[in-house]
DNA sequence: ATGACGATTTACT
DNA sequence: GTAAATCGTCATA
């Protein structure tokens, strides 16, 4: 159980989003409950040219701010008025960058993710997706801006997990992003069944 | 101040 | 397959 620290994620989207598969992502909630689940899919945003990214041509905002920050930072956004959405950012400081983190296999605290998750569900589609995680492991609005590699409530453990074929596709909804939209900037684990849908 | 939109999920025909 | 839910954010004025 070894903390990913800043070196982690001091590189590109494209390579952290392929490395962050089969590590784990860990929340201690409040109440002293660990959540834990291995990430089995993940979209990369590489930077002021993606026109998909909150960040394209240099935008900055106080939504995105987070972007700018330090890689290890975690971006966490809120959409369609009613969702969560975690990234972990990465490469240079200043160079807005970032992984969405799109769907996990939870490993530990399952009932307590159920009981987060309102409905009954089937284990499969607890976390699979980037908004069902999020309410899955209680990721909001106070965990955006925090350090992943020195928070106490939220970080990543590498592990040596085999993790299967590793697949890419389009990323999911950023239709209008032109061709960025076609451009292979999704990865996940080949034929696991946390993995969110499939692309259009 | 206003209006259009969204890196989604869920329910329903 | 289609559409509703639901509201913070941002661009425009």
């Amino acid at each position: 159980m070894t903390r990913a620290t800043r070196p982690f994620f001091r590189i590109d989207a494209k390579t952290l989003a392929r490395r962050l598969l089969g590590q784990r992502l860990v929340r201690l909630l409040d109440d002293g409950t660990r959540l834990a689940g291995v990430i089995v899919e993940t979209e990369a945003y590489v930077g002021v040219r993606d026109r998909a990214s909150h960040a394209f041509q240099g935008r900055r905002t106080p939504r995105n701010d987070a972007m700018y920050h330090q890689p290890g930072t975690a971006y966490v956004y809120f959409t369609y008025g009613m969702h969560w959405c975690f990234n972990v950012v990465c490469g240079e400081p200043d160079e807005p960058a970032a992984v969405l983190v799109r769907a996990l296999q939870p490993t530990e605290g399952l009932d307590a993710i159920r009981r987060l998750r309102r409905r009954p569900l089937p284990d499969h589609l607890l976390c699979s997706g980037p908004a069902r995680l999020c309410q899955a492991f209680a990721i909001d609005r106070r965990l955006n801006t925090i350090d992943l590699a020195s928070d106490h409530r939220l970080w990543i453990e590498r592990t040596p997990t085999p993790i299967g074929r590793v697949r890419t596709s389009p990323r999911i909804g950023v239709d209008r992003a032109g061709p960025w939209a076609k451009k292979p900037l999704r990865w996940y684990l080949q034929g696991n069944p946390h993995v969110s849908a499939r692309p259009r």
